[in-house]
DNA sequence: CTGAAAGCGCTTACAG
DNA sequence: CTGAAAGCGCTTACAG
């Protein structure tokens, strides 16, 4: 075993002669410290460079130091994106961060039940998880702070980041029509999971919508899973059918990569044969010339993070509550005008 | 149902009518507890659903149930997954994950001087940094075991898990050779840090031997920065070439997308005019039918995370200080024989 | 086997 | 502005 560190709190006093009362005081920057002590305690505490025991400060009705960020998996692409953008964040002020994942229904399940989080966070932030009513409950009983990325609006009086997914679907679809589509088809994701994922609802409306509105009755839609094998699987079943559509609206790029997987083993030429479009600009939609609407992502982490600041006062902003990010059409070589 | 905020050990040694001494040991599965007032205990502390509060149980001496992840960033496929690896097998045991990155130079200044992670973990991985002496002077006065994730060798004594990357070097290129191909150049990376990254010196040594080992010499060899955009520019380089190589060896998958973007928009066609084979099988590679060497990254992590817990005795089981996992050529569409 | 008591290292009224 | 003192909720010798 090696030896442990133990500057602590009566260290720092001795050193800079005062008591440890005046120490937390001064660390905590506090009012009620003359310039002179403040300054003598801070230069002692960067020379013993001591840290603040959490678990004491906790203990003592202090905060913890700490945020717990929920997120469904860490192993993808937007998940990951938006937890560097709250890492980042998080990483000036000194803030740690307790990664929560959800792997599974059953990990999901334990965590709200179990609630680890309990006592040991001063915030939430909470990924892209639509939440039962029972959850909402749960999360709210750890009795701190949340922030919400995408997903459902949390309602009133809640921070919510996140984009606006019916226009991200207004704005592809537009494209395609703009370029002269008459019969666009898409290949929706659903997930398996009981709670309708918000995102998802708001870009199928979106389709419609946007079809509806220039004229354009009942188009043909596939459902699959969200995943790259979904998105080639929504191909296949779209490859069967009678007659092919012009142009593909896919609900994420993920779902593209997937139908243009299926295509290129058809052998069948992108966007000669069929003009493919997705949401996202995931990292692949660059690396496979796949036109896209973008959406900030690590943005949205660098805001909920900031949100959670504003509100433990370690920053004095004042953030609005809801905060919608644009997205934006971002023109590739998997459309072009039908032929 | 609901449980209070404010039940703690008091409140179950009052219920079941022992002291909180003996409740604290009936809790941890101490011995000393008769079978009865354990059982009294345990029903107790189920009944007001009690949760040990962890920081005056650490304040107190006892461990802090948390472990430092330190990985140079959190949105690159490699890093998630290993990370996605550790975050599960902590989950299954209750374990927090303190998220540590360090996104620049000035990042990890502050990380290795401040040292953050004091006297709040049990325990650290190190997922592919390569430390500095300082660094690891720095992580060692932590105190806590550590674990290491790729990279070098941390030495004698230290837990280590990782693939063989010279040998998954010589799998890819040794494919090359065996297909028939006898003119082979190497797009390899380099990180600006001064600290070479074992990874990359291996995968270059491997490239070589390989290819001296059948009596090649001199092959021609580029190099950029590791990214897409790095592969891009070597392909590039490749192309101003007089004579263009039969097969190219990436150092790692991005890089090998780089430059399959380059021939695609030079009009070239792969593997007709070139094959190109890279390392990693990175989730794009299987989209872009990319020949490559692949490794189990997920598993890495959750080694490291099982390695953590046996060394905190929170599992049984001795595993070995080093821990090699087998690599595995994977034949896609982007290599055949040279014409 | 069981309990009273002394900390662990802080924060925060409460006095000066 | 500053300090002495009372906790916060546990664990762990130390006694019975």
């Amino acid at each position: 075993m090696i030896p442990k560190q133990t500057v602590n709190m009566t260290d720092v006093a001795r050193r800079s002669g005062v008591s440890i009362a005046s120490v937390s005081r001064a660390l905590r920057g506090e009012a009620g410290v003359s310039p002179v002590t403040r300054a003598r305690i801070l230069s002692a505490a960067r020379d013993l460079s001591y840290v603040v025991s959490p678990e004491a400060s906790r203990l003592s009705g202090g905060p913890t130091g700490r945020v717990g960020v929920i997120v469904p998996r860490v192993d993808a692409w937007f998940y990951s994106t938006v937890l560097a953008g709250v890492a980042d964040e998080f990483d000036t002020v000194g803030m740690d961060l307790i990664l929560c994942t959800l792997p599974d229904a059953a990990a999901r399940h334990r965590f709200f039940e179990a609630l680890p989080l309990r006592r040991k966070v001063d915030a939430v932030v909470v990924v892209s998880v639509p939440l039962s009513a029972r959850e909402r409950t749960r999360i709210d009983q750890l009795g701190v702070p949340t922030v919400f990325v995408g997903g459902h609006h949390p309602g009133p009086d809640r921070f919510w980041v996140g984009i606006d997914d019916e226009l991200a679907a207004r704005q592809a679809v537009g494209h395609l029509l703009r370029i002269g589509h008459r019969d666009v088809a898409m290949i929706q994701a659903a997930d398996d999971t009981d709670i309708p994922w918000a995102t998802d609802q708001a870009r199928i409306r979106g389709f419609h919508r946007e079809l509806h509105e220039a004229g354009h009755r009942d188009p043909t839609v596939v459902t699959v899973t969200w995943s790259v094998d979904g998105g080639s699987r929504g191909m296949e079943i779209l490859l069967s059918r009678p007659r092919l559509p012009s142009a593909v609206f896919c609900h994420s790029d993920e779902i593209a990569l997937g139908a243009l997987r299926t295509l290129r083993r058809a052998g069948l030429a992108v966007p000669q044969s069929l003009s493919i479009i997705g949401v996202d600009d995931h990292p692949s939609a660059e690396l496979t010339d796949l036109t896209t609407v973008s959406q900030p992502v690590r943005e949205q982490g660098q805001i909920a993070a900031r949100a959670v600041l504003g509100q433990l006062g370690s920053e004095a902003t004042a953030l609005s509550a809801v905060t919608t990010l644009p997205t934006r059409l971002v023109i590739r070589g998997s459309t072009s005008p039908p032929r």
